[in-house]
Parts: C-alpha cells; sequence; structure tokens
DNA sequence: GCTCATTATGCTCGATCCGAGCATAAACAA
DNA sequence: TTGTTTATGCTCGGATCGAGCATAATGAGC
C-alpha cells in the first residue's frame, strides 16, 4: 500500500534536525521569541472599542496588551495570553480565540533595532461592557479610531471618496514592482472588491484585506515605518486612521474581521452583552459591528425564531417609548443548532 | 479622553522586556523553536487524501511534511513552510493557508525528551491530484484512514455504534477529575453535539471538535502517548483511527474542518479539480470531502446558477451514459461575489 | 438495428426563508 | 388630550431550496 519510494525522496535528516534527540540545534534553527497580543473588543454606548496600551513619551503610538509567551510559565498560548492581560490591565478574560499568527520580518522591525526575531501570536478576546470600571475607561478607543473607513453606520464614509479611493487609483496606475505576479487579480479589481468601487459590493468582513491593501499601497503610516517602497516612493499625504506600534494594527484588523463574520454563525454577540437586553439594545450592538443593514421588525423575527434569546419577563422602561421586554441569551441553542448566530445576509448594505 | 489612569495599571517594565531596546531577554523569555506543518490535500480517485511521512524503523507513524522556521532564511512562515515542502517532497504548493499555532506543552513532548519547546503553525495546503507522481503515490493516504469516524459517504459510519459512542457513554459516566469547571457544557452533551447521537446533528466541520474530545476522553492513541491520566487509567482498548507522530493528527482534524467549511463560501474546492471537469466529477469532490448528502439536479442548478463554472464547449464521453459536457473554473465570481462557494448547507445529513 | 441500463440534463411544484412595509400598542411630553 | 417615540405583531411577494418527474444521449448485449 505505501511504497517505499517517498521514504527516499524525504530525506531523514532533514526530520532529525527538526525534533533531534537530545542535541540542540540552534544553529540550524534560530530561536525565535513568541510575542502574545490580544485586541479585547467590548461594546461601550454602541461603539465597539478595543482595549490599548497607550504609551507616552516619543510619538504617541498605541498598542494591543501583549507579552512573551514562556513556555516555562505558560502551559498553552492562551493561558500565556490570560496571564498577561490580568497582569497588565487586571482584566480576566472570558471568550478568547486564537486569530492569526504572524511570521513577517520587517513588519516587526524598528530601524536601527537588533532584537531577536519576534513571532506574533494574535488573539481575540470579548467582554461585556459593564466590566469595564471607570479608571479603565481611557484606554478602551473605538476600533473605527483605527479604521475609519469601517464605520458605515451613518452611511459610506466620506473619506472613502475623499482620500482613500482616489490615492488608490493613483497607486493602482503606478508602475508595478518587478516581479509581482502572485497577485493573479489585477489592482484595480482589488480596489473594487475592496472597496466597493464600480459597483463592487461592500463586504464587511474583509477587513484585513482593506487594511493589506492600504499597507502595499504605502497609504497607511505603518508602511512608511516599516520603509515599504510604495509608501517611501510617493504620496506624502496624511493617512487615514490612527497607526499602532508593532503590526499590532493588522492584528485589529484581523479581530475585526473575524468578530464580524463570528456573530453571524455563533452565539458570540452575548459576550459583548450584559446579562439582560431588549431586543433593541441586541442590534444596536450588532449594528455597531457590523453597519447598519439591519430592518428591526425583520431582526426580531431572525433573533427569537432562532432560539437565541428567551424573555425574561421583566419589562425596562425609560426607553423613550413603549416599555421593552427584556430577553437573555439562550444558552440551550449551543444543544440544539449546529451553527447559531445572528445569520444577517453578508454584504447588503 | 484618555487618562492616565491605566498607564500607571500597566507596568511599563512589562513591555520593556517584551521589546527591549538592544538588550536581550532571553532570560524572561525563554525561545522557542517553531515548526511549520503542512496538511497537503488532494482528492484522488474521489478520496480526500494527505500527504504523510512515513517513517520506518520502531513503531510505524505517519507525520506531516514539516520542517522549523528559520527567520533567517524564511521571510514568512508561508514562505518557510513551501521551501520546506519543497525540499523534502518536491511539490510547489499553490492554495496555502494558515490553520492555527498550537503551543500546548506535554502534547508534544515524547517521555524523556529534553529538546526544546517547540510550538506548531499548522498549514493547509490543496492540490490537483493530476500533480501527482506515481513515485508519490504511496504517501498520499485517505484522511479517513485517520479519522475513520469522519467518513459518512456509506452513512452513519459503524464504528461510531460499535466502539466510539458506548466509550464515550462510560468515560461520561467516570468521576470527573478535580476542577474542570471551564466546561460549562456537560459531558453528555458534548458527545450528543459532536457524534450525533440523541437526536444531535452531524456537523460535519466539527472534526477538530471530536478529536479532542476523543483525546479528553482518552480514545485515541495520542493520549495515550502523551501520558493523559484519562488515557493511562482505564479502557486498554483499541483506539479507532492511526496515529500520528506529534500532534500531526490534531493539525489534520483542523485541517479537514476547515477545508469542510471554506468550500461553502469560497471557491477553494476547484483548488482540488482538474482544469475541465464534469458537474458530477465536480460533485463527487465535494461529497468526497463533506460527505454525500447531495442531491444531482440540484447540485448542477447551485453551481452553475452561482456563476462558478462556464463550459468549455467539450464534452466527455465514457462516463457510462450520456456524454457530459466540461465545465471549467469561472474566475471571474471572484470579482462578483463576496462570498462564493458550493453553498452546501450545512449539517443535512 | 433494437432494447435496456446508465448517466446527463431540464424543468416543476411546494415549503420555507427573507426583505419590506403596514398596523397596533404602550409609554412620555407638551 | 394629543402628538411623538419606541416596541411589537402581522402580512405579502419574491427568492431560494429540497425533492421529484421527465427527457436526452450514450454504450452494452442481443
Amino acid at each position: 500500500m505505501v511504497s517505499d519510494a517517498n521514504v527516499r525522496r524525504i530525506p531523514r535528516e532533514s526530520l532529525e534536525r527538526h525534533h533531534p534527540k537530545g542535541t540542540s540545534m540552534r544553529q540550524e534553527a534560530p530561536a525565535v521569541e513568541i510575542g502574545l497580543n490580544a485586541a479585547i473588543v467590548a461594546v461601550l454606548d454602541n461603539e465597539p472599542v478595543v482595549l490599548v496600551v497607550r504609551e507616552d513619551g516619543n510619538g504617541v503610538q498605541d498598542s494591543l496588551p501583549s507579552g512573551p509567551f514562556s513556555p516555562l510559565k505558560h502551559r498553552t498560548f492562551e493561558g500565556g495570553l490570560r496571564s498577561w492581560v490580568s497582569e497588565q490591565t487586571g482584566i480576566d478574560l472570558g471568550y478568547v480565540e486564537q486569530l492569526y499568527s504572524f511570521g513577517d520580518r520587517g513588519r516587526h522591525a524598528q530601524p536601527g533595532d537588533e532584537m531577536p526575531h519576534v513571532v506574533s501570536v494574535g488573539y481575540l478576546a470579548l467582554t461585556d461592557a459593564s466590566q469595564i470600571d471607570e479608571a479603565q475607561r481611557g484606554s478602551w478607543r473605538s476600533w473605527y479610531h483605527y479604521f475609519p473607513w469601517e464605520d458605515w453606520r451613518k452611511g459610506r464614509p466620506a473619506i472613502l471618496e475623499s482620500e482613500i479611493v482616489p490615492r488608490l487609483r493613483e497607486w493602482a496606475e503606478r508602475p508595478q514592482l518587478s516581479g509581482d505576479p502572485a497577485r493573479p487579480v489585477a489592482r484595480h479589481d482589488r480596489i473594487r472588491m475592496c472597496f466597493a468601487v464600480d459597483g463592487g459590493a461592500w463586504d464587511e468582513e474583509k477587513v484585513l484585506d482593506r487594511y493589506e491593501l492600504l499597507y502595499e499601497a504605502g497609504l497607511v503610516e505603518e508602511a512608511r515605518r516599516d520603509g515599504r517602497e510604495a509608501a517611501l516612493s510617493w504620496s506624502p499625504v496624511p493617512r487615514p486612521g490612527a497607526m499602532m506600534r508593532f503590526d499590532h494594527r493588522r492584528i485589529l484588523a484581523t479581530a475585526i474581521g473575524r468578530t464580524r463574520a463570528k456573530i453571524k454563525y455563533r452565539p458570540v454577540i452575548f459576550e459583548l452583552m450584559p446579562p439582560d437586553f431588549t431586543l433593541f439594545e441586541l442590534q444596536r450592538t450588532v449594528e455597531a459591528i457590523l453597519g447598519p443593514h439591519l430592518h428591526k421588525q425583520n431582526f426580531r423575527r431572525l433573533v427569537e425564531g432562532a432560539g437565541l434569546v428567551e424573555p425574561t419577563g421583566e419589562m425596562k422602561t425609560r426607553t423613550g417609548g413603549r416599555p421593552a421586554k427584556l430577553y437573555r441569551f439562550r444558552k440551550e441553542v449551543l444543544l440544539e443548532r449546529p451553527a447559531p448566530g445572528v445569520r444577517v445576509k453578508p454584504g447588503r448594505v
């Protein structure tokens, strides 16, 4: 059944090198440091916010809570992340999921640094806003502060037409660098798909694609910092959105995209809600994250029909009109449906 | 807007320690080695197969092609992976996506080893079976060889009732280990959701959940190898599915689950197809991966209606009946729809 | 050449889902 | 009391989808 042919093709030494018995391989595989980073997300007053660490001193740059993974202290990545976040911010994380591991050289490097290579493992954590105490409030910032073009709650953001799309088009017309055949879709098509121009539809989940396109085009500050040719050779313009340290804005982009995707097929939206809530509060929270494409009555039908919530029996007055029933998350859905979530249709804006 | 309160809460040293300027921090953050692993998947004669490296000698164990990440040689993880795979197997990978990074201690450890801590970054690669040359054939194995309970192509696999579910139920009744409150869903509920008993529905995407449940219950060989209490303290039974080295079966489980999920909303199925194919061949390939819940006529309607394919104009004779039109992937869908894929409904078996 | 088995392909019917809007209910403010 | 505001119930038409019927085109066996 299994021939020996391929055993010859796969030199045994390469496996030995990878997992030697008792010998060191520092030579072959220089050790790297692993940084654990958390995008901790909440929704505060209908605004999606992320916990950042502000560093005063030289240029102000926000970063995500993070710390190195220490195999001696941490049994798992997630455990290490939880203990770092707890130590740095006092928060005990609830829902946590791994996003992506970034190993790029260059992205991370600060000019002049001689630091060991750092690999980032990004995590998404969702938390209930009621847990945020006053002292911490200041370090929570709207995620649209870093991604203004993602905020469609008041319709298509003006910054797209005023700044982003024109400059992207300009970039698309510039001569391509040599040897970039790994991009089958032409630049204009990428712009069209990412930013919903020329009849393309806005896909709220493509947050990372948009950020990477802007990075490639030199239109975010990080591109200049990292010495991207595109950013150095043209357009000394103000670049949209606040930058972050290292590759943290990229991790945040991944976090936003994942959150937007995930609430549609997993009931993670309730991680962001207090125990009791009205259906309209739930809708507002979903809209804060996705954008406002929701029809109120249909949203109710959807959420109730899916068995995601159950009435508590209580009412909330002071809504500005008729009192609203309070609901709570109905945990039993997890046992009933394979993919419960707020199944809003994608890409309808 | 941003208070200084939290700056005090986040000790600056912890950040310095993480990213010092010019100093070494080996002390605080022991360096680890990063292993890149690829689950390279193809569909060969309607069988989903994965490329494995067989190691003869002592106990036969398959592993995935892998190698250490070397920041000096590799600009990115993905680049490193491609060069390792190319070197070990001669294959130039096409479609590649990152799956997950595993940092668990213990899983990886071989008893008695004193090796440095190894972190695994798992990748999924999809490739066209026609690229497999004869010499390599032997090292491609059905992924159901490692996960027999995932093969629903002939209906619900008998091994579920004959072995897996009874033993899981037995495990569920055993006294829980102290302090396992991180499991809100009781064991029986997890069994129900994972393995579709007691009215639960089979969700073909939950491959990893099932594997991890079996691991926890000591019902896969790896659990014993890693010294899991559950596996050591009971049930010296034959354990279903072939084991793999290190945590490779876990990575493969992730790969299968991701493949099953992804073909529904991205046209990655065509990575597994030759350039021209009939609609029924396409359906067979989808079924090889998902299980056979597809109605032939509706599948045609779905695939053609979504604009995923276009006729080449050629016909394929020798189908055993009426000749079939040949189709090719219609790449333009990528520019038309935000989430093109074979939108088979999840969880209908 | 005729018949039959086999596969390909086109079409229809009914259930369900979903977007959109109408209509009513229950609070508060002027 | 009236008007405004928010909550909630319901309906209608279009789109989607599961399921099945019906026809078309090949090769095999006679």
